[in-house]
DNA sequence: AAATACTTTTAGGCAAACTTAAATTTTAAT
DNA sequence: ATTAAAATTTAAGTTTGCCTAAAAGTATTT
Protein backbone atom coordinates (compact mmCIF):
# COMPACT_ATOMS: atom_id res chain seq x y z
CA UNK A 1 0.00 0.00 0.00
CA UNK A 2 1.62 3.31 -1.24
CA UNK A 3 1.75 6.24 1.09
CA UNK A 4 0.89 9.95 -0.64
CA UNK A 5 3.44 12.74 0.01
CA UNK A 6 1.17 13.87 2.47
CA UNK A 7 0.60 11.42 4.66
CA UNK A 8 4.51 10.33 4.76
CA UNK A 9 4.70 13.99 6.08
CA UNK A 10 2.10 13.22 8.57
CA UNK A 11 3.20 9.49 9.64
CA UNK A 12 6.99 11.34 10.20
CA UNK A 13 5.67 14.40 12.38
CA UNK A 14 3.41 11.99 14.50
CA UNK A 15 6.64 9.98 14.32
CA UNK A 16 8.62 12.95 15.57
CA UNK A 17 6.12 13.84 18.23
CA UNK A 18 6.03 10.48 19.71
CA UNK A 19 9.69 10.07 19.73
CA UNK A 20 10.24 13.22 21.93
CA UNK A 21 7.78 11.70 24.26
CA UNK A 22 4.93 14.59 23.74
CA UNK A 23 1.93 13.65 23.25
CA UNK A 24 0.78 13.74 19.99
CA UNK A 25 -2.06 16.27 19.72
CA UNK A 26 -4.20 17.24 16.77
CA UNK A 27 -2.52 20.87 17.35
CA UNK A 28 1.17 19.82 17.55
CA UNK A 29 0.87 18.20 14.05
CA UNK A 30 -1.09 20.99 12.26
CA UNK A 31 2.01 23.40 13.84
CA UNK A 32 4.92 21.17 12.88
CA UNK A 33 3.53 20.96 9.26
CA UNK A 34 2.09 24.20 9.18
CA UNK A 35 -1.32 23.32 8.65
CA UNK A 36 -4.22 23.81 10.32
CA UNK A 37 -5.81 21.40 13.18
CA UNK A 38 -9.07 20.61 11.03
CA UNK A 39 -6.81 19.32 8.36
CA UNK A 40 -4.91 17.20 10.99
CA UNK A 41 -8.33 15.63 12.07
CA UNK A 42 -9.37 15.13 8.21
CA UNK A 43 -6.12 13.54 7.83
CA UNK A 44 -6.03 11.49 11.23
CA UNK A 45 -9.70 9.77 9.75
CA UNK A 46 -7.81 8.96 6.59
CA UNK A 47 -4.38 7.55 8.16
CA UNK A 48 -6.64 5.38 10.92
CA UNK A 49 -8.90 3.49 8.28
CA UNK A 50 -5.47 3.06 6.49
CA UNK A 51 -4.56 1.30 9.40
CA UNK A 52 -1.87 3.57 10.22
CA UNK A 53 -2.39 5.29 13.29
CA UNK A 54 -4.72 4.93 16.03
CA UNK A 55 -6.99 8.21 16.87
CA UNK A 56 -8.51 8.62 20.14
CA UNK A 57 -10.96 11.13 19.52
CA UNK A 58 -9.71 14.64 22.02
CA UNK A 59 -6.60 12.53 22.89
CA UNK A 60 -4.64 12.28 19.83
CA UNK A 61 -2.90 10.12 17.96
CA UNK A 62 -0.44 7.22 17.89
CA UNK A 63 1.30 5.36 15.55
CA UNK A 64 0.33 1.63 15.06
CA UNK A 65 2.87 -0.99 14.62
CA UNK A 66 3.00 -0.52 10.70
CA UNK A 67 2.62 3.22 10.74
CA UNK A 68 5.90 3.37 12.49
CA UNK A 69 7.62 0.68 10.62
CA UNK A 70 6.75 3.61 7.33
CA UNK A 71 8.06 6.79 9.63
CA UNK A 72 11.35 4.89 9.83
CA UNK A 73 11.66 4.09 6.73
CA UNK A 74 10.90 7.84 5.44
CA UNK A 75 13.69 8.89 8.05
CA UNK A 76 16.60 6.45 6.61
CA UNK A 77 15.61 7.78 2.89
CA UNK A 78 15.94 11.58 4.77
CA UNK A 79 18.76 11.03 6.61
CA UNK A 80 20.49 9.06 4.06
CA UNK A 81 19.39 12.01 1.63
CA UNK A 82 21.13 14.76 3.55
CA UNK A 83 24.51 12.53 3.93
CA UNK A 84 24.64 12.47 0.19
CA UNK A 85 24.31 16.74 0.23
CA UNK A 86 26.51 17.39 2.42
CA UNK A 87 29.17 14.41 1.55
CA UNK A 88 28.89 14.07 -2.34
CA UNK A 89 27.29 18.10 -3.69
CA UNK A 90 29.14 19.67 -0.84
CA UNK A 91 26.09 21.32 0.87
CA UNK A 92 26.35 23.05 4.22
CA UNK A 93 24.49 21.07 7.04
CA UNK A 94 22.23 24.04 7.93
CA UNK A 95 20.85 23.58 4.36
CA UNK A 96 20.04 19.86 3.33
CA UNK A 97 16.94 20.16 5.53
CA UNK A 98 14.17 21.01 3.10
CA UNK A 99 15.83 19.44 0.29
CA UNK A 100 16.17 16.16 2.14
CA UNK A 101 12.15 16.40 2.94
CA UNK A 102 11.43 16.55 -1.30
CA UNK A 103 14.00 13.96 -2.04
CA UNK A 104 12.41 11.05 0.95
CA UNK A 105 9.30 10.78 -0.49
CA UNK A 106 11.18 8.94 -3.74
CA UNK A 107 10.18 5.68 -2.96
CA UNK A 108 12.37 3.02 -4.13
CA UNK A 109 13.52 0.22 -2.38
CA UNK A 110 16.65 -0.60 -4.73
CA UNK A 111 17.32 3.50 -5.05
CA UNK A 112 17.99 3.73 -1.70
CA UNK A 113 20.05 0.81 -0.48
CA UNK A 114 22.47 2.28 -3.12
CA UNK A 115 22.36 5.33 -2.35
CA UNK A 116 23.15 3.83 0.95
CA UNK A 117 26.62 1.51 -0.94
CA UNK A 118 27.56 4.31 -2.58
CA UNK A 119 27.85 6.39 0.47
CA UNK A 120 28.75 3.26 2.39
CA UNK A 121 26.49 2.91 5.04
CA UNK A 122 26.77 5.96 6.91
CA UNK A 123 25.74 5.32 10.64
CA UNK A 124 24.98 9.04 11.30
CA UNK A 125 23.35 11.87 9.24
CA UNK A 126 24.83 15.59 9.40
CA UNK A 127 23.15 16.52 12.27
CA UNK A 128 24.04 13.32 14.34
CA UNK A 129 20.98 11.82 14.09
CA UNK A 130 21.26 8.36 13.69
CA UNK A 131 20.39 6.63 10.55
CA UNK A 132 18.07 3.29 10.43
CA UNK A 133 19.25 0.38 8.35
CA UNK A 134 17.38 -1.00 5.60
CA UNK A 135 15.27 -3.45 8.30
CA UNK A 136 14.89 -0.64 10.03
CA UNK A 137 16.98 -0.82 13.63
CA UNK A 138 19.25 1.64 14.88
CA UNK A 139 20.37 3.65 17.76
CA UNK A 140 21.26 6.52 19.47
CA UNK A 141 24.54 7.78 20.66
CA UNK A 142 25.21 7.93 24.33
CA UNK A 143 23.46 11.01 24.54
CA UNK A 144 23.80 13.86 27.07
CA UNK A 145 22.55 17.65 26.63
CA UNK A 146 25.05 20.40 26.42
CA UNK A 147 22.77 22.24 29.00
CA UNK A 148 23.37 19.20 31.64
CA UNK A 149 26.64 18.64 30.79
CA UNK A 150 29.77 17.94 33.98
CA UNK A 151 31.08 20.81 34.21
CA UNK A 152 35.03 21.02 33.06
CA UNK A 153 35.32 17.87 31.35
CA UNK A 154 36.56 17.11 27.63
CA UNK A 155 33.34 17.29 25.70
CA UNK A 156 32.58 16.15 21.98
CA UNK A 157 29.51 17.35 20.06
CA UNK A 158 27.60 14.71 18.64
CA UNK A 159 23.96 15.80 17.51
CA UNK A 160 22.08 19.00 17.21
CA UNK A 161 18.49 18.24 17.90
CA UNK A 162 17.19 20.48 15.27
CA UNK A 163 17.03 21.87 11.87
CA UNK A 164 16.64 25.37 11.73
CA UNK A 165 18.99 26.35 9.47
CA UNK A 166 19.34 29.64 12.04
CA UNK A 167 20.42 27.66 14.87
CA UNK A 168 22.99 25.81 12.77
CA UNK A 169 24.17 28.93 11.15
CA UNK A 170 24.60 30.04 14.66
CA UNK A 171 26.51 27.15 15.90
CA UNK A 172 28.72 26.92 12.96
CA UNK A 173 29.65 30.54 13.44
CA UNK A 174 30.52 29.89 17.06
CA UNK A 175 33.28 27.36 15.97
CA UNK A 176 30.36 24.04 16.81
CA UNK A 177 29.96 21.40 14.59
CA UNK A 178 29.88 17.93 14.89
CA UNK A 179 32.99 16.17 16.44
CA UNK A 180 33.99 19.54 18.12
CA UNK A 181 35.77 19.42 21.36
CA UNK A 182 34.62 21.49 24.21
CA UNK A 183 35.03 22.27 27.78
CA UNK A 184 31.80 23.70 29.86
CA UNK A 185 33.18 26.11 32.03
CA UNK A 186 29.43 26.70 34.58
CA UNK A 187 26.15 26.59 34.18
CA UNK A 188 24.20 29.49 35.00
CA UNK A 189 21.45 28.33 37.57
CA UNK A 190 19.20 31.16 37.10
CA UNK A 191 18.62 30.90 33.09
CA UNK A 192 20.17 27.77 32.50
CA UNK A 193 23.01 29.38 29.78
CA UNK A 194 26.08 27.70 29.51
CA UNK A 195 29.35 28.96 29.46
CA UNK A 196 31.67 26.82 26.90
CA UNK A 197 35.31 27.08 25.94
CA UNK A 198 36.76 25.44 22.47
CA UNK A 199 40.37 25.21 22.37
CA UNK A 200 42.29 28.26 21.34
CA UNK A 201 39.30 30.28 22.02
CA UNK A 202 38.06 32.16 24.16
CA UNK A 203 35.46 30.82 26.53
CA UNK A 204 31.80 32.33 25.59
CA UNK A 205 28.09 31.60 26.27
CA UNK A 206 25.38 29.78 24.46
CA UNK A 207 21.48 30.22 26.19
CA UNK A 208 19.01 27.40 27.76
CA UNK A 209 17.29 27.28 24.56
CA UNK A 210 20.38 26.53 22.15
CA UNK A 211 21.64 24.17 25.03
CA UNK A 212 19.03 22.32 25.07
CA UNK A 213 19.26 21.51 21.66
CA UNK A 214 22.77 20.44 21.54
CA UNK A 215 24.22 17.10 22.45
CA UNK A 216 27.62 16.11 23.66
CA UNK A 217 29.43 13.06 24.43
CA UNK A 218 32.33 12.78 26.96
CA UNK A 219 36.00 11.32 26.44
CA UNK A 220 38.76 10.45 28.95
CA UNK A 221 41.39 12.64 28.90
CA UNK A 222 44.27 10.53 28.26
CA UNK B 1 5.33 30.54 -10.88
CA UNK B 2 5.93 26.82 -9.54
CA UNK B 3 4.37 24.17 -11.73
CA UNK B 4 3.08 20.98 -9.97
CA UNK B 5 4.29 17.28 -10.71
CA UNK B 6 1.52 17.30 -13.00
CA UNK B 7 1.69 20.34 -14.93
CA UNK B 8 5.65 19.33 -15.36
CA UNK B 9 4.77 16.01 -16.86
CA UNK B 10 2.07 16.98 -19.20
CA UNK B 11 5.28 20.10 -20.24
CA UNK B 12 7.42 17.75 -20.74
CA UNK B 13 5.18 15.00 -22.84
CA UNK B 14 4.17 17.90 -24.98
CA UNK B 15 7.84 19.20 -25.59
CA UNK B 16 8.69 15.39 -26.30
CA UNK B 17 5.96 15.34 -29.07
CA UNK B 18 6.47 18.61 -30.32
CA UNK B 19 9.98 17.46 -30.82
CA UNK B 20 9.49 14.31 -32.86
CA UNK B 21 7.93 17.14 -35.33
CA UNK B 22 4.42 15.07 -34.62
CA UNK B 23 1.19 17.42 -34.06
CA UNK B 24 0.39 17.48 -30.27
CA UNK B 25 -3.01 15.78 -30.02
CA UNK B 26 -5.07 15.64 -26.98
CA UNK B 27 -5.16 11.62 -27.72
CA UNK B 28 -1.13 11.65 -28.41
CA UNK B 29 -0.42 13.14 -24.95
CA UNK B 30 -2.89 11.16 -23.22
CA UNK B 31 -1.41 7.89 -24.63
CA UNK B 32 1.95 9.03 -23.80
CA UNK B 33 1.14 10.03 -19.75
CA UNK B 34 -1.28 6.79 -19.61
CA UNK B 35 -4.35 9.12 -18.66
CA UNK B 36 -7.50 10.25 -20.99
CA UNK B 37 -8.30 12.29 -23.54
CA UNK B 38 -10.89 14.59 -21.36
CA UNK B 39 -8.09 15.16 -18.57
CA UNK B 40 -5.90 16.18 -20.76
CA UNK B 41 -8.26 18.95 -22.28
CA UNK B 42 -9.05 19.76 -18.94
CA UNK B 43 -5.07 20.24 -17.91
CA UNK B 44 -4.75 22.12 -21.37
CA UNK B 45 -6.87 24.70 -19.82
CA UNK B 46 -5.19 25.38 -16.90
CA UNK B 47 -1.67 25.36 -18.77
CA UNK B 48 -2.98 27.88 -21.06
CA UNK B 49 -4.55 30.04 -18.14
CA UNK B 50 -1.00 30.00 -17.02
CA UNK B 51 0.72 30.88 -20.46
CA UNK B 52 2.46 27.96 -20.69
CA UNK B 53 1.03 26.44 -23.75
CA UNK B 54 -1.68 27.47 -26.43
CA UNK B 55 -4.97 25.40 -26.81
CA UNK B 56 -6.60 26.14 -30.36
CA UNK B 57 -9.73 23.68 -29.69
CA UNK B 58 -10.07 20.59 -31.97
CA UNK B 59 -6.78 20.95 -33.27
CA UNK B 60 -3.83 20.29 -30.88
CA UNK B 61 -1.90 21.84 -28.35
CA UNK B 62 1.53 24.05 -28.34
CA UNK B 63 3.90 25.40 -26.20
CA UNK B 64 4.34 28.89 -25.57
CA UNK B 65 8.13 30.18 -25.10
CA UNK B 66 7.57 29.85 -21.61
CA UNK B 67 6.64 26.25 -21.49
CA UNK B 68 9.33 25.08 -23.36
CA UNK B 69 11.89 26.93 -21.39
CA UNK B 70 10.16 25.05 -18.35
CA UNK B 71 10.18 21.80 -20.49
CA UNK B 72 14.16 22.26 -20.93
CA UNK B 73 14.56 22.88 -17.73
CA UNK B 74 13.00 19.46 -16.59
CA UNK B 75 14.61 17.34 -19.07
CA UNK B 76 18.12 18.53 -17.98
CA UNK B 77 17.09 17.47 -14.37
CA UNK B 78 15.68 14.56 -15.90
CA UNK B 79 19.09 13.67 -17.65
CA UNK B 80 21.35 14.58 -14.64
CA UNK B 81 19.52 12.23 -12.45
CA UNK B 82 19.64 9.54 -15.02
CA UNK B 83 23.79 10.01 -15.57
CA UNK B 84 23.89 10.00 -11.50
CA UNK B 85 21.89 6.70 -11.29
CA UNK B 86 24.31 5.05 -13.80
CA UNK B 87 27.52 6.37 -13.00
CA UNK B 88 27.19 6.73 -9.17
CA UNK B 89 24.48 3.99 -8.56
CA UNK B 90 25.36 1.54 -10.72
CA UNK B 91 22.18 1.37 -12.35
CA UNK B 92 21.74 0.11 -16.02
CA UNK B 93 20.66 2.57 -18.55
CA UNK B 94 16.95 0.19 -18.84
CA UNK B 95 16.57 0.70 -15.21
CA UNK B 96 16.78 4.64 -14.76
CA UNK B 97 14.19 6.39 -16.28
CA UNK B 98 11.11 5.91 -14.68
CA UNK B 99 13.66 6.40 -11.36
CA UNK B 100 14.61 9.56 -13.52
CA UNK B 101 10.82 10.47 -13.98
CA UNK B 102 10.30 11.27 -10.02
CA UNK B 103 13.54 12.93 -9.26
CA UNK B 104 13.13 15.50 -12.20
CA UNK B 105 10.29 16.81 -10.22
CA UNK B 106 12.75 18.20 -7.23
CA UNK B 107 13.00 21.50 -8.40
CA UNK B 108 16.35 23.35 -6.88
CA UNK B 109 18.59 25.21 -8.70
CA UNK B 110 21.46 25.31 -6.52
CA UNK B 111 20.77 20.92 -6.40
CA UNK B 112 20.82 20.57 -9.74
CA UNK B 113 23.62 22.42 -10.56
CA UNK B 114 25.56 21.09 -7.80
CA UNK B 115 24.82 17.80 -9.29
CA UNK B 116 25.91 18.81 -12.42
CA UNK B 117 28.94 19.85 -11.23
CA UNK B 118 29.80 16.68 -9.39
CA UNK B 119 29.06 14.37 -12.52
CA UNK B 120 31.40 16.97 -13.94
CA UNK B 121 28.66 18.25 -16.73
CA UNK B 122 28.12 15.18 -18.37
CA UNK B 123 26.74 16.59 -22.22
CA UNK B 124 24.44 13.59 -22.74
CA UNK B 125 22.87 11.18 -20.85
CA UNK B 126 23.06 7.36 -20.67
CA UNK B 127 20.60 6.95 -23.67
CA UNK B 128 22.46 9.37 -25.67
CA UNK B 129 20.06 12.21 -25.18
CA UNK B 130 21.75 15.78 -25.05
CA UNK B 131 21.31 17.26 -21.62
CA UNK B 132 20.69 21.08 -21.98
CA UNK B 133 22.97 23.61 -20.09
CA UNK B 134 21.68 26.02 -17.19
CA UNK B 135 20.88 28.61 -19.84
CA UNK B 136 18.74 25.40 -21.80
CA UNK B 137 20.74 25.38 -25.13
CA UNK B 138 22.21 22.24 -25.96
CA UNK B 139 22.54 20.39 -29.87
CA UNK B 140 21.98 16.85 -30.56
CA UNK B 141 24.71 14.67 -31.73
CA UNK B 142 24.55 14.00 -35.94
CA UNK B 143 21.69 12.30 -36.13
CA UNK B 144 21.65 9.23 -38.45
CA UNK B 145 19.04 6.34 -38.34
CA UNK B 146 20.44 3.09 -37.85
CA UNK B 147 17.57 2.14 -40.22
CA UNK B 148 19.48 4.57 -42.88
CA UNK B 149 22.41 4.02 -42.07
CA UNK B 150 24.94 3.45 -45.36
CA UNK B 151 26.23 0.03 -46.21
CA UNK B 152 29.60 -1.28 -44.94
CA UNK B 153 30.63 2.07 -43.39
CA UNK B 154 32.24 1.43 -40.04
CA UNK B 155 29.67 2.99 -37.36
CA UNK B 156 29.22 4.02 -33.49
CA UNK B 157 25.88 3.94 -31.43
CA UNK B 158 25.33 7.13 -30.58
CA UNK B 159 21.56 7.32 -29.33
CA UNK B 160 18.53 5.18 -28.55
CA UNK B 161 15.42 6.96 -28.91
CA UNK B 162 12.93 5.08 -26.48
CA UNK B 163 13.25 4.33 -22.54
CA UNK B 164 11.10 1.21 -23.53
CA UNK B 165 13.71 -1.41 -20.61
CA UNK B 166 12.58 -3.77 -23.41
CA UNK B 167 14.14 -2.38 -25.97
CA UNK B 168 17.37 -1.72 -24.14
CA UNK B 169 17.67 -4.45 -22.60
CA UNK B 170 17.12 -6.40 -26.04
CA UNK B 171 19.83 -4.18 -27.25
CA UNK B 172 22.06 -5.03 -24.59
CA UNK B 173 21.80 -8.82 -25.14
CA UNK B 174 22.64 -7.86 -28.41
CA UNK B 175 26.17 -6.19 -27.68
CA UNK B 176 24.41 -2.86 -28.57
CA UNK B 177 25.04 -0.37 -26.08
CA UNK B 178 26.57 3.37 -26.51
CA UNK B 179 29.27 3.83 -28.44
CA UNK B 180 29.09 0.03 -29.94
CA UNK B 181 30.90 -0.13 -33.32
CA UNK B 182 29.28 -1.94 -35.79
CA UNK B 183 28.23 -2.31 -39.84
CA UNK B 184 25.33 -2.31 -41.60
CA UNK B 185 25.39 -5.03 -44.07
CA UNK B 186 22.44 -4.78 -45.65
CA UNK B 187 18.74 -3.55 -45.56
CA UNK B 188 16.30 -5.65 -46.32
CA UNK B 189 13.57 -3.21 -48.65
CA UNK B 190 10.89 -5.18 -47.86
CA UNK B 191 10.71 -4.93 -44.49
CA UNK B 192 13.59 -2.27 -43.46
CA UNK B 193 15.15 -5.02 -41.33
CA UNK B 194 18.75 -4.29 -41.01
CA UNK B 195 21.59 -6.64 -40.82
CA UNK B 196 24.66 -5.47 -38.33
CA UNK B 197 28.12 -6.85 -37.67
CA UNK B 198 29.59 -6.32 -34.54
CA UNK B 199 33.82 -7.19 -34.22
CA UNK B 200 34.26 -10.57 -33.35
CA UNK B 201 30.69 -11.53 -33.94
CA UNK B 202 28.28 -13.44 -36.57
CA UNK B 203 26.32 -11.04 -38.24
CA UNK B 204 22.46 -10.79 -36.90
CA UNK B 205 19.13 -8.72 -37.77
CA UNK B 206 17.41 -6.11 -36.31
CA UNK B 207 13.89 -5.79 -37.33
CA UNK B 208 13.01 -1.78 -38.85
CA UNK B 209 11.04 -1.26 -35.39
CA UNK B 210 14.34 -1.65 -33.46
CA UNK B 211 16.80 0.43 -36.36
CA UNK B 212 14.26 3.14 -36.02
CA UNK B 213 14.91 3.96 -32.73
CA UNK B 214 18.81 3.60 -33.06
CA UNK B 215 20.64 6.36 -33.87
CA UNK B 216 24.64 6.00 -35.22
CA UNK B 217 27.34 8.22 -36.14
CA UNK B 218 30.12 7.05 -39.04
CA UNK B 219 33.66 7.82 -38.43
CA UNK B 220 36.67 7.39 -40.50
CA UNK B 221 38.39 4.38 -41.39
CA UNK B 222 42.26 5.28 -40.39
C1' DA C 1 -19.93 24.38 40.41
C1' DA C 2 -19.92 27.85 36.88
C1' DA C 3 -17.69 30.47 33.85
C1' DT C 4 -14.02 31.00 30.73
C1' DA C 5 -10.40 29.58 27.81
C1' DC C 6 -8.51 26.40 24.92
C1' DT C 7 -8.53 22.38 21.87
C1' DT C 8 -10.64 19.51 18.73
C1' DT C 9 -14.11 18.09 15.67
C1' DT C 10 -17.80 18.89 12.34
C1' DA C 11 -19.76 21.14 8.51
C1' DG C 12 -19.42 23.21 4.30
C1' DG C 13 -16.43 24.59 0.55
C1' DC C 14 -12.63 24.83 -2.82
C1' DA C 15 -8.94 23.50 -6.23
C1' DA C 16 -6.27 19.94 -8.55
C1' DA C 17 -6.39 16.04 -11.16
C1' DC C 18 -8.55 12.35 -12.37
C1' DT C 19 -12.80 9.37 -14.30
C1' DT C 20 -16.96 7.98 -17.41
C1' DA C 21 -20.65 9.18 -20.41
C1' DA C 22 -22.75 12.20 -23.54
C1' DA C 23 -22.48 15.82 -26.91
C1' DT C 24 -19.92 18.01 -30.45
C1' DT C 25 -16.59 18.65 -34.09
C1' DT C 26 -13.44 17.02 -37.45
C1' DT C 27 -11.95 13.54 -40.73
C1' DA C 28 -12.52 9.73 -43.68
C1' DA C 29 -15.28 6.84 -46.55
C1' DT C 30 -18.85 5.83 -49.42
C1' DA D 1 -22.62 15.45 -50.31
C1' DT D 2 -24.04 12.32 -46.92
C1' DT D 3 -22.80 9.27 -43.75
C1' DA D 4 -19.92 6.81 -40.67
C1' DA D 5 -15.89 6.79 -37.78
C1' DA D 6 -12.68 8.92 -34.89
C1' DA D 7 -11.12 12.61 -32.05
C1' DT D 8 -12.19 16.08 -28.89
C1' DT D 9 -14.73 18.67 -25.65
C1' DT D 10 -18.27 19.23 -22.16
C1' DA D 11 -20.71 17.73 -18.24
C1' DA D 12 -21.05 15.58 -14.05
C1' DG D 13 -18.90 13.18 -10.43
C1' DT D 14 -14.85 11.30 -7.34
C1' DT D 15 -10.73 11.58 -4.30
C1' DT D 16 -7.16 14.03 -1.96
C1' DG D 17 -5.83 17.59 0.79
C1' DC D 18 -6.47 21.79 2.13
C1' DC D 19 -9.34 25.95 4.18
C1' DT D 20 -12.71 28.85 7.45
C1' DA D 21 -16.36 29.16 10.63
C1' DA D 22 -19.28 27.10 13.88
C1' DA D 23 -20.20 23.62 17.24
C1' DA D 24 -18.77 20.64 20.77
C1' DG D 25 -15.69 18.80 24.09
C1' DT D 26 -11.96 19.36 27.68
C1' DA D 27 -9.27 21.95 30.93
C1' DT D 28 -8.60 25.82 33.94
C1' DT D 29 -9.84 29.43 36.80
C1' DT D 30 -12.54 31.68 40.03
MN1 LIG E 1 8.76 15.54 3.30
MN1 LIG F 1 19.09 15.47 9.73
MN1 LIG G 1 7.95 12.90 -14.22
MN1 LIG H 1 17.40 9.33 -21.02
Amino acid sequence: MQLSIAEENYIKAIYQLESQGQKVSTNAVAHLLRTRPASVTDMANRLQQKKLIHHEKYYGLQLTALGKKQAIHIIRRHRLWECFLVEKLGFRWDEVHPLAEELEHIRDERLIERLAHFLQHPEFDPHGDPIPDAKGSFQQHEQILLSQAPLNHPLRVTRVADQSAALLQYLTQKGIVLGTRLRVLQINAYDGSVEVKLMKKPAFTLSREVAQHVYIQTYGKN
